[in-house]
DNA sequence: TTCTTATTTGGCCATATAGCCAAATAGAAA
DNA sequence: TTTCTATTTGGCTATATGGCCAAATAAGAA
């Protein structure tokens, strides 16, 4: 693989690296309906606050969402917010997933 | 965050985690064009013949690829091509975070 | 100033991952 | 049968990740 092609899968790789993991699609989802701090994040997910600060940065870096110091808070914002279209393809392949399982299922039956 | 959120969110991590890594992309990305073996794509990768294999069971696992025995070989085909359309939303994601870059460095310049 | 409150960072540990090599397996060809 | 080819699996090491706690930082409120 070349160098060229290969820092290009390596930067796309990122980004779904940053969006694997439970609780940052929880924070993905719950900043699509809208703005939040760390705070609220916080209690949504249900973990330490400095874990969850480690999720947001992990986003950020990614570049998937912003982060705006405003009063006495910092408020996350989601980036791109075809993200979340893109979580419905995952649910197709969880379902065909889960189809192919009740086949399976079926065909042990026999 | 209630179990039964959670379990899901873990499902859809699976998924999304499974794609994350940029010889993984690559290999989505290939048989999105057309079905291939094991054989092939480790051509393409650049990788031991074990890695690819590995990474392919990754794929399977995730029900994002299935793999069907023909002849001598084994081909890999990819599930549903939907997956490719987010792809475009990671470019968008990418493209953004270029811009931001471009503003950056603008302002330091003055 | 001191006391909160909000957030990030560092340290530590346990677990998971990617990579390679070597070995096992399966099937086709000789 | 042996041999070759395709693929997977096991073993190993190095590296990365997620989680918590404790500590650092920043900014407002008292």
């Amino acid at each position: 693989m070349k160098e060229s092609i290969r820092s290009r899968y390596e930067a796309r790789a990122k980004i779904l690296k940053a969006m694997a993991h439970p609780s940052r699609l929880l924070i993905i989802e719950e900043l699509q309906k809208k703005e939040r701090c760390v705070n609220e994040l916080t209690a949504m997910v249900g973990a330490d606050t400095s874990t969850v600060s480690k999720h947001l940065s992990v986003l950020r870096n990614a570049g998937l969402v912003i982060d705006e110091k405003r009063a006495n808070c910092i408020y996350y914002t989601l980036r791109c917010t075809c993200i979340l279209d893109f979580i419905g393809c995952v649910e197709d392949v969880l379902a065909a997933k889960a189809e192919d399982h009740k086949k399976i299922m079926k065909s042990c039956k026999k």
